[in-house]
DNA sequence: AAGATCAAATTGCGATCACAATGCAAGGCC
DNA sequence: GGCCTTGCATTGTGATCGCAATTTGATCTT
């Protein structure tokens, strides 16, 4: 009950900042696949009503970061299927180098400033074993290009499948150790930006991509 | 107050019932694009307490169907720009043939005997100006077909995607009549689905998906 | 008569309450 | 001792109320 007292950002709704919050913790993989929740207890979680929460949730079911069982009514984590995986992986391939190209068409020193210091922070916690801040750079870095695409449709989409993907992510990465992942990739992005190299941009979030997915996919498949 | 007496459909929740209720007037196009609503109008309508129009109109905003002003906070249906459509088109290029190509491998004479039905009251629809019908029986010719590819994740962004557009379909359909439309690409599926030729229905939806957003293309830059 | 100002109505948001359904666990029955 | 039943806690859903912000319409002023 005591949690919220501090005004995040600047002063949105509180389903907004509760959406955030949550969404967050699902992006990092904080809460687990398969695990159920409920609405007294995310809203006693985070010191609201169970109002808000609601409406949070209602929005998070919609971009199916959250199922409801349909007999039960109640609600959890999805759980990943091989079938749902190879379709999330599907769409994010064409998603999201899509808008890494786009990105690089419009690319400035300030972006590309941005990216360096975002990956050196996500190469940090890659040292440090931090998953967590793994994580969240991580998303950080393909979303802050992402938006340099200027294209809000797609961005959405991205965003939709990411937050169905996150809580795998953290399996498998806690999981493998998340140790020789991706860097290069990023690199290769930078380095494509810093051309204006629209397809180079895109054939390197396609291969970060690739390679992550296929991780998860093995230990998807390893583990049912 | 009295109009949620008959129990729609097998007894769903009421937020659902509401949802289905404005994703039909969306599609069909029976909500003008840029018109505001409010949550007490259409639970008036509707018959039924503001909370749980609250509800189904969550999912809606977050599926972008529907679009809150950041500042009112106030919502109204999106209007449609020629950059947001350029982005619908191209998701929907990407998705939507995949979906048929899946569906048709696993296509049986049902389907395709259901698909033939629709197909056909969709012409007499044509015939008869009758728009709303035609609208409907559209979107029922391209959904029976893509549920059968059995991809949860995909069919659900094709959904989405439909419903952002559909209110557009309706106004360009409203203009330049309906008349010569899209017939042959249904066909042209249905008998690749006979074949079982996957990529002959890819092509198939992807040539009718064309020819659509063709039209919707220039009509919305015909207005702006 | 035209424009500005103020009051009333409308809007979305959040809280609280009530209710039916479900899950869970302790206790009783065979 | 194992299984079933019964009671309680928890769940999602919907209704109603209050609040602050905004829109709207009428009145007043110039």
């Amino acid at each position: 009950m005591a949690a919220v007292r501090r005004p995040l950002a600047d002063s949105q709704a509180v389903h907004d900042q509760v959406y955030a919050a949550i969404r967050r913790a699902l992006i990092t993989g904080r809460i687990a696949p398969g695990k159920g929740v409920s609405l007294r207890s995310l809203a006693g979680e985070l010191g609201v009503s169970p109002m808000p929460v609601r409406d949070a949730v209602r929005r998070l079911v919609a971009e199916r970061a959250l199922a409801i069982n349909p007999a039960n009514k109640r609600l959890s984590v999805p759980s990943l299927t091989a079938d749902r995986l190879e379709q999330l992986a599907l769409a994010r391939l064409w998603v999201e180098p899509e808008l890494a190209a786009r990105a690089a068409a419009s690319a400035d020193v300030g972006l590309i400033r941005q990216l360096q210091a975002v990956d050196a922070d996500l190469d940090e916690a890659l040292r440090l074993g931090d998953v967590d801040r793994y994580m969240t750079a991580n998303h950080a870095f393909h979303f802050t290009l992402y938006e340099r695409a200027g294209a809000e449709v797609l961005l959405a989409m991205a965003g939709g499948l990411w937050l169905q993907i996150g809580p795998f992510m953290r399996v498998v990465f806690g999981r493998v150790g998340a140790n020789d992942l991706a860097a290069d990739h990023h690199a290769q992005a930078i380095a494509a930006l810093k051309a204006k190299d629209a397809e180079g941009a895109r054939r390197a979030i396609a291969a970060d991509l690739s390679e992550g997915m296929d991780k998860m996919r093995a230990a998807v498949e390893g583990v049912s």
